[in-house]
DNA sequence: GATATAATGTTTGTGATTATCAAACAAAGT
DNA sequence: ACTTTGTTTGATAATCACAAACATTATATC
């Protein structure tokens, strides 16, 4: 935990931002989270129990620094809000999602699938990939075993 | 096209709802249109020309109303706009998207490109896979030519 | 310690979407 | 034909997530 805390206040530093009491809040929040895709209000709910006296925009230039950043990542599931997702340590491509059509639940996949997928569209289509989403939406484990 | 608006009159019946005037407009644009991802205010605008009277009301709950048939995919790359594409004729699958982060053009994909993750998925975590929805984020070839 | 710079909190704006509700229209029953 | 019922529409207001503005406070550097 106070670990990952230093490389995320390393990386604000190297570029030029600090970690300042209101950031540090809200980087704990994310961490101790970290599997539940919260929304920006979400944290900025769990981030006032800590820290009261916190403004709304400073989450939102929180979150928006630290995506920037890519010490995290903006994802939407097609429901109105966006929702923030700490990178992995040294994971150098964006994890999956299984999103639960009947529960809701999501889950996460470390695992690179799309190893090929990326060669396939960097020859085929001369696209530069930097970046990808994949979401796949279904039915889950416990959602399957209920019916 | 003519085809093409009776298939989804046909699947708008088969749900218990009319293929009005205001609705078939809609669909006309959407056709007309099929390659640039529209958004709700787009589609209004384009309505609007052949039909004048119709409100912006209609308009997004004639979308609404087709995603929920499955005739439209919403998606959404992250500006904050949904925007709506016709599912091809028999597609199963989702097509997929290049996103350029230089130039916003977004590209198509009809080739499957997940065959093999889906059965990851399916067989590692005992997910059962509906429908997914994969975007590329990157600099497409005109931009990589232009540096 | 003075002063430039960065970051914060409050408030207000904005733009997309949704809710509301009366009116127009269509379908069905009598 | 005439009522009744349900569906769809258009205008408008409300909401909701987020961004911008701006004055205030904290921090760093001289």
């Amino acid at each position: 935990m106070e670990n990952r805390i230093e490389r995320i206040k390393d990386a604000l530093q190297e570029a030029r931002y600090k970690l300042t009491p209101q950031r540090e809040v809200t980087v704990r929040v994310l961490l101790e989270n970290e599997k539940d895709h919260l929304s920006a209000e979400d944290v900025f709910m769990k981030v006032k129990d800590k820290y009261p006296e916190i403004g709304l925009a400073t989450v939102y230039r929180t979150l928006e620094l630290l995506s920037d950043l890519k010490v995290l990542d903006k994802i939407n599931f097609g429901d109105g809000v966006s929702r923030y997702d700490l990178r992995k340590e040294g994971a150098n491509h964006f994890h999956h999602h299984l999103v639960c059509m009947e529960c809701g639940s999501v889950e996460e996949i470390e695992e690179d699938l799309l190893i090929e997928a990326e060669k396939t569209v960097e020859k085929d289509y001369n696209f530069k990939v930097l970046d990808h989403r994949l979401t796949f939406h279904g039915i889950c484990k416990k959602c399957q075993e209920k019916e």
